[in-house]
RNA sequence: GGCCCCUUCGUCUAGCGGUCAGGACGCGGCCCUUUCACGGCUGAAACACGGGUUCGAUUCCCGUAGGGGUCACCA
């Protein structure tokens, strides 16, 4: 079996395609068949390079990959026409010499009747000869009008519509380039697609597809209907369809914006219509295993940002150390040290939620003597706290095993001899060490920041030399 | 407007005729605790509405309402 991601170019790799590749690429690694990227890059006014390249690197970010280079569908023109003149030849398409201002009156004459918007068929039976001597013409499939046809979705069930709501499409234009509708069909064919997974705001383009394959199949045979999964869009919080519009952005904003991790946005995006039981954080591994379109939900969802930083917290805490230090370090700059941050990231990612709150949380350590105090320090550090500190700092000064227990066991001895709680000593510490009430554990930081800086911060505060 | 799709806590979802309607995020409380987190425990919170079918409907059928999608010589 072969599965597809279809994108148009015209953006970034925005959430909604990003999920679903990701089922794509889920489906078909789950059944053991192959997963093709093509680009649909048709529409020359609209296609960029920058965004092709944004694609791939999404794609290639969130770890999904391809089983053969990507299929340019602009590179294949040449053959989607060669089907549309098949399709004539054989009578299932026909020319029409419609204008575009003409279709355009019948369009709004339409309107004004409150008729469906669809081509009359003007051209269906008409003679071409009757056309003027060179007039530009279209190409149109010849639809069926009888009958109805019934599609097996694998997320949505049965689907029917009526033929007569199919009209007579365009699938050459009059400058002999292939629209869209045509292109999707010939290169699913060629490229061996035998499963179409793609957002259900397709499902009515199956309808207008089939005929062209059904014609194809009449033709040459071997062309069977694909297998279709019109999977439910995301949604923006308003509920209405995510676009750029309606702030969709694209993976890198996750990625460079947020400090999101790519194991967390596949986890999160593969359960964003898709359950399995009560499992919610799924490896890559266990995700090929579980995933199926079985799970796929039928109703729309609703983008969580709240709920995709929760998880990346869960990622975060079981990534390791000096990835974490080298993410975070690029966003530090210059002044971040690499070891001192992947020394200090056992303890800094487990109150973080994104890379950006790692980097708040280690703004401590490359701060320059004498340290800004923030408002809540300041308050903290009345004369009492600094009385006390004064004290602290001349007991450390003697302590010679500066680790994190025996910084530990000192403090609370300090605190028992003075009957006083460890918080009244543990505070005014932060405070003078990082220039905040809040951060990890104080001995951590203690040891973090070393001995000599430890105390000169500490004597800072305490209004002494160290 | 025509056609198509959808409807379980605020959100993501489990459920596939009989359940105290389960889990997760978020929210409240408690515990842990030197702060903030993490973690643990716990609480509030949902079957859109109306008809059927059935001994029995969240579950099956039909309507209604609401939401969404789609109707180009764009993709």
């Amino acid at each position: 079996m072969v599965t597809r991601f279809a994108p148009s170019p015209t953006g970034f790799l925005h959430i909604g395609g990003a999920r679903t590749a990701l089922f794509n690429w889920l489906y078909a690694r789950h059944h053991g068949g192959r997963v093709l990227l093509r680009i649909e890059d048709t529409d020359r006014q609209r296609s960029t390079q920058a965004a092709i390249d944004a694609i791939i690197e999404g794609l290639d970010w969130l770890g999904l990959d391809f089983d053969a280079p990507p299929l340019f569908q602009s590179d294949r023109a040449e053959r989607h026409a060669e089907i549309a003149w098949k399709l004539l030849a054989a009578g299932h398409a026909y020319k029409c010499f419609a204008t575009p201002e003409e279709l355009e009156a019948m369009r709004a004459q339409q309107r004004a009747n409150k008729q469906p918007l669809r081509y009359d068929g003007r051209w269906r039976d008409r003679d071409p000869a009757e056309a003027p001597e060179g007039a530009p013409f279209t190409i149109r499939i010849k639809a069926p009008r009888e009958g109805e046809t019934t599609i097996h979705d694998r997320v949505q069930g049965p689907v029917t519509v009526k033929n007569a709501e199919i009209d007579d499409y365009i699938i050459l234009r009059a400058d002999g380039t292939p629209t869209y509708m045509l292109a999707v069909v010939v290169d699913d064919h060629d490229m061996g697609v035998t499963h179409v997974i793609r957002g259900d705001d397709h499902l009515n383009n199956a309808f207008r597809q089939l005929p062209i394959i059904r014609a194809m199949n009449a033709i040459e045979g071997d062309w069977p209907d694909p297998v279709y999964a019109h999977i439910p869009l995301i949604h923006g919080n308003d509920g209405a369809k995510l676009s750029k519009r309606h702030g969709a952005l694209g993976v890198e904003a996750y990625r460079d914006e947020f400090g999101i991790l790519p194991e967390a946005l596949f986890n999160y995006l593969l359960r964003l219509g898709w359950g399995h039981g009560d499992r919610e954080e799924i490896s890559r591994e266990e995700a090929i295993a579980l995933f199926d379109l079985d799970g796929v939900g039928k109703s729309p969802s609703r983008f969580d940002m709240k709920k995709l930083e929760n998880l990346n917290g869960h990622y975060l805490r079981a990534a390791d150390d000096a990835r974490l230090a080298a993410l975070a370090a690029a966003r530090i700059g210059e002044e971040a040290d690499v070891a001192l941050l992947t020394q200090a990231m056992p303890v800094l990612k487990v109150r973080a939620r994104n890379l950006n709150e790692i980097v708040e949380g280690a703004r401590f350590l490359f701060a320059r003597r004498p340290l800004a105090m923030d408002a809540k320090a300041t308050a903290l550090l009345d004369d009492e706290a600094r009385a006390i500190l004064r004290r602290i700092v001349d007991r450390l000064a003697g302590e010679n095993d500066w680790t994190s227990a025996t910084l530990e066991a000192t403090t609370k001895a300090l605190a028992e001899e003075w009957g006083l709680g460890l918080g009244k000593l543990a505070q005014p510490m932060r405070a003078a060490l990082t220039g905040t009430t809040t951060s990890p554990g104080i001995f951590d930081v203690l040891v973090l920041l070393g001995r000599d800086e430890a105390l000169a911060r500490l004597a800072d505060q305490a209004g002494t030399a160290a």
